[in-house]
DNA sequence: TAAGTTAAAGCGAACGTTCGCCCGAACGTT
DNA sequence: AACGTTCGGGCGAACGTTCGCTTTAACTTA
């Protein structure tokens, strides 16, 4: 490890005190053109970059954005966390912070986590995600009035947050499936404690109204996003009466579950009855059926977020302190060809 | 913001002047059972926490560890990030240190990143993944003396790494198939400057020899790990007059594209022709068949990268400084019922 | 020419720790 | 009684910055 290089090398080098390098580098300074110029000089020959644990220190910031996400249920990845965490890391980096990730412990021990890292200076704020009704994280930031964006909405009066719209998401399928000119359309869904799957709803509902056709409480389901929630509750609707032609899934893994007891029945996905998911994980391109699905802007959400929160750190004036980002549609065979 | 309690406000509390305090703290202390009691209860009393900023400056070292990894390109997630890196966060945690992902830009400034953030005091040690021959970056943090822990063989002779032995589970791949009675095995792989693929590749080759089965060279195929390679090449063994009645892929959705070529021929997935994939991505059980596959152990790497390198940043003995995990076998559907 | 103004740069202090040295008291030894 | 040891704890300094105040010199202005 060679020797560090400080500032007080590079004022020697330069002929100056070390606070006025110091100046220059915040460029706060009132220098002449000439030593300014002998200061650069001697930083490029140097090779000098400052100290950030110094700097830190001085400035009581840490230039650190704490993050921590929901482990994953052994079964289901999570398919978003890679590409949220790679932007976020990027917008960070280019405004000089920092991510910071860590563990995502129980919602008992939760705010130990952060208030551990508030007290020991480790970061200046908040990412928080998978954001709930009523979330304690929420609760908690806000009366330590400590910094924080969630990715999902918070509190409309006060908070920021940055959130793909569900409902839109929604109904962009709904539509979707009425135009391929189903009327009988079953939704696999969340529980009511979901504020995502709540919205989720919302648009599948609202688009049956808009489009006046029935929706028939037996074929609104709502459980845990899994694939056997997914295959028993399509299982059952095959075997009644009156069947749905098209089933439209909150979540990719239930839109699988769903198709394999339609391809367990000896029916057809696509042909025979559309299904749809939802977040386009990666495997919905290569599942046979491929699967229709929506897209959420996973990066544009990442750059916000961090703009929001730097932004908010730096008092820098916010355009907007809520942004709501549209999902796209993504169609494949398992919703045409009837 | 509450005001920061700082050491000086426990000693202040405790009566004793505050290096007294931080002695005790860093329990290397000449100190009577008695003040150390005191010393104690205004600790909690005021819910001390040492800040870290300021720590980490007076004994240089700031007890973070960087991380970055490959960007997916972007149909390809990496199933692997999510778990791998909620593995370390944990593991350091409990180590008292942190993870600090940062972006993976391009080979050519690749070291800039590496060299800044040494330089500017952000970590202590590195994390590399996705380590190939003549990796840049090895040879620049060897050079530095800088102190990295590689997931994947780095240099056998001077490096601390830990690895999955790729060869022993392409291994356990190609005997299932053998015992499944195949004889005419092809695999799809990787090409020749991939380590890993590799090390798969030689799984496949001594299992094969072990048996006394034939290999040809037509059947060894390497290319880019993409869904349309691993389609081509199948349409291309089908199409010819001998066919391989196994395919083994060094990854799952290499094994993806046989399925699909193999179904799109109408033969069965299974039941005629046997398919292998390698990782077990979260998507490999709800494909239909159900892919066989290879799961590495993601989660001890993760812990045991953190160990060594934890232990190494701080001098701790090594019990051992390289480490190989074996790889399990999980068969599903797609390799059985011949 | 004296006083006032401004630009350039220096200087001391502080951020909150840890480290090593020093000092005094108590104790035991010859 | 004089001397060495040990223990408990205090004190100054340092880590590498930034901040705000002060000083010096040069330049205006009346």
């Amino acid at each position: 490890m060679p020797a560090r290089v400080t500032i007080k090398d590079v004022a020697a080098q330069a002929h100056v005190s070390y606070q006025t390098v110091s100046k220059v580098l915040n460029n706060q300074a009132q220098v002449s053109a000439d030593t300014e110029k002998r200061i650069w000089r001697a930083v490029k020959k140097l090779g000098y970059v400052p100290n950030h644990r110094a700097r830190d220190l001085r400035i009581q910031r840490s230039h650190m954005l704490g993050y921590s996400w929901r482990p994953d249920t052994p079964n289901q990845i999570n398919p978003i966390l890679d590409m949220f965490l790679h932007s976020m890391v990027e917008a960070a980096d280019a405004k000089g912070y920092h991510i910071l990730p860590f563990p995502h412990s129980d919602p008992e021990n939760h705010i130990h986590s952060y208030r551990d890292l508030i007290r020991t200076g480790r970061v200046d704020g908040f990412i928080l995600s998978s954001v709930e009704y009523q979330d304690s994280r929420v609760k908690f930031l806000r009366r330590e009035k400590f910094p924080f964006v969630a990715f999902g909405e918070a509190d409309p009066e006060s908070d920021l947050f940055v959130d793909v719209d569900g409902t839109a998401g929604m109904m962009l399928v709904t539509q979707h499936l009425i135009a391929q000119g189903h009327t009988r359309i079953a939704i696999l869904g969340w529980p009511k404690t979901s504020r995502v799957g709540q919205n989720r709803l919302d648009g599948y509902l609202k688009a049956m109204r808009e489009a006046r056709l029935e929706t028939r409480p037996a074929w609104i389901a709502r459980g845990e996003g899994s694939f056997d929630f997914g295959y028993e509750t399509t299982r059952k609707w095959l075997d009644a009466r009156v069947r749905p032609t098209a089933i439209a899934a909150v979540t990719d893994l239930l839109a699988v579950g769903a198709m394999r007891a339609i391809q367990a029945s000896g029916l057809r996905v696509g042909a025979d009855i559309a299904v749809t998911g939802f977040d386009d994980t990666p495997m919905a391109q290569y599942l046979t059926p491929a699967l229709t699905s929506i897209r959420q802007p996973i990066w544009q959400v990442g750059q916000q977020v961090i703009e929001l929160l730097v932004n908010s750190l730096e008092q820098a004036p916010l355009a907007e302190t809520q942004v709501i980002l549209k999902p796209e549609l993504i169609v494949r065979e398992s919703s045409v060809g009837r």
